[in-house]
DNA sequence: CGGCATCCGTGACGATACTG
DNA sequence: CAGTATCGTCACGGATGCCG
C-alpha cells in the first residue's frame, strides 16, 4: 500500500489496502498475460507516468504480488511477473470487467485499445471451448488458456492452438456484454471457430 | 469518476473509472446494508473526511450508482441508497473480500471493526442456510438474506429470521478464510445454528 | 535504449472549523 | 444533522536527466 491503510478489520478493505491504489489492478491485468518488461508495461498502460509505474511495481513486490527476475543468458533484461498470490486476483478483475462491460457501449476517441484487454471478459464466454484458444480481433491477436492454466492469456498468436476464434469488433462487444452466447454467435455466422 | 479517466477501451478500466476512487467501494459496502443517512455512513467509515464523503456520494449519484431520497413524514432525513446498477457491484466486493480474507490473520490495534463488515465474505459460506439469517458475532449482530434478496444484508437483528447463527471471532475468521465449512463448524460445536 | 530518479505544477486527500 | 469552507500535505502526471 503506497497510500495509507484504511485501518479496518474488513476483508474487502484489506484487499483495497493492497490493490486499491490507482493503476495497481491495471498492472495486474497486464501481468496476467505473462512476464513483462518495464518498457512493455509502460507501453501498454498509456497515461501512467514512469515514476508511478516504478513505485507501484515496488509496492507490488513488497506486498508479494509480483517478483522481479532477470532473464537468462542473452536477453539479460529484467521482467516482472505475478506470484501465485497475484494470479489469484483474476476473479477480482473478472468481476470488475463483467460490471464495467456495459460502459464499453460508448467508445471515446481518446480511448486507447489493446486486443488482449478483451481477454479477461472474453475468457468467461469461451469456457465451452477447452484448451489453448487463439483469438483474432480487429484490434489484434491474443490467446487464452481455458481450464485454469497458469498465465491465463498472452499477447500475440498461440503456439499450436487447439482452436482459433475470429470475430469483428461489434460481435466481440456483444459477446462480452452477454447479449448472446458463443454458440449463438457461431450459429448466425458472426463468430468463426476453427478447431485443430 | 472524480479522478481522471484511464481512457482505455477496457471493461475493467471502465469499471475502475467509476468505482476506482479511494473510499467508493467501501461506501458501496455500507450501502449494500440498505439505505443509510450521511451521518451513519460517516460513523461506519472511520477515517473518511466529511468533504470526501460528500464528494463521493455526489460522484456516485452522477454515475447512477446511488440515489439521495427524502424519508417520508416524521423522519424527514435524507438517506442514500444503491440503485440496481450499484447493487450489481456485490460480486466485485465478494471477489475482493475473498482475496483479502487471508490478511485478516493480522489484527492490528489501530483497526476499526463493525460486525456487518463480515456479511459479504460470510454470505458465501451461509449459502446452505436458505432465507433470512441472523448472525451473532462478538462484535455485534447483523442479518443476511441468502438466495438473492435486495439489500443482501443489514445491521442489527433480523425481523423473524429463518435461522440464527452464533460463533466467536476465531471461528468467524476461519470460516471466512475457508479453513472449514459451515457444516464442519456445526459438527464440532464452534458454530451454533438455531432454526425457527 | 531500457530502467528508472528527480523536479515541478496541479489536484486529491485528511483534519478541523464553521454554517443553515 | 448534513454537509460546506479552508488549508496543509501528499499523490499524480508530464518532462527531463542520468546511468548502465
Amino acid at each position: 500500500m503506497s497510500r495509507r491503510s484504511y485501518d479496518q478489520y474488513c476483508a474487502a478493505a484489506r484487499a483495497l489496502d493492497s490493490v486499491g491504489d490507482r493503476w495497481t489492478l491495471l498492472i495486474v491485468r497486464e501481468l496476467l498475460a505473462g512476464p513483462r518488461r518495464y518498457t512493455d508495461l509502460h507501453a501498454d498502460l498509456p497515461g501512467v507516468s514512469t515514476d508511478v509505474l516504478a513505485s507501484r511495481l515496488k509496492d507490488m513486490e513488497r506486498e508479494g504480488l509480483a517478483t522481479r527476475r532477470k532473464l537468462p543468458a542473452p536477453a539479460s533484461a529484467f521482467v516482472y511477473e505475478l506470484t501465485a498470490r497475484g494470479r489469484e486476483l483474476l476473479p477480482v478483475l473478472t468481476a470488475l470487467a463483467e460490471w464495467g462491460a456495459p460502459a464499453l457501449a460508448e467508445r471515446r476517441p481518446t480511448d486507447a485499445v489493446r486486443a488482449h484487454w478483451f481477454a479477461v471478459p472474453l475468457a468467461r464466454r469461451l469456457e465451452s471451448v477447452a484448451g489453448l484458444v487463439e483469438v483474432r480481433l480487429d484490434e489484434g491477436v491474443f490467446h487464452v488458456r481455458t481450464g485454469d492454466g497458469d498465465p491465463l492469456y498472452g499477447e500475440g498468436p498461440a503456439d499450436r492452438p487447439d482452436a482459433t476464434v475470429t470475430m469483428d469488433a461489434d460481435t466481440c462487444l456483444g459477446l462480452v456484454q452477454g447479449e448472446f452466447t458463443l454458440e449463438e454467435g457461431v450459429r448466425d455466422g458472426r463468430v468463426k471457430i476453427e478447431t485443430a
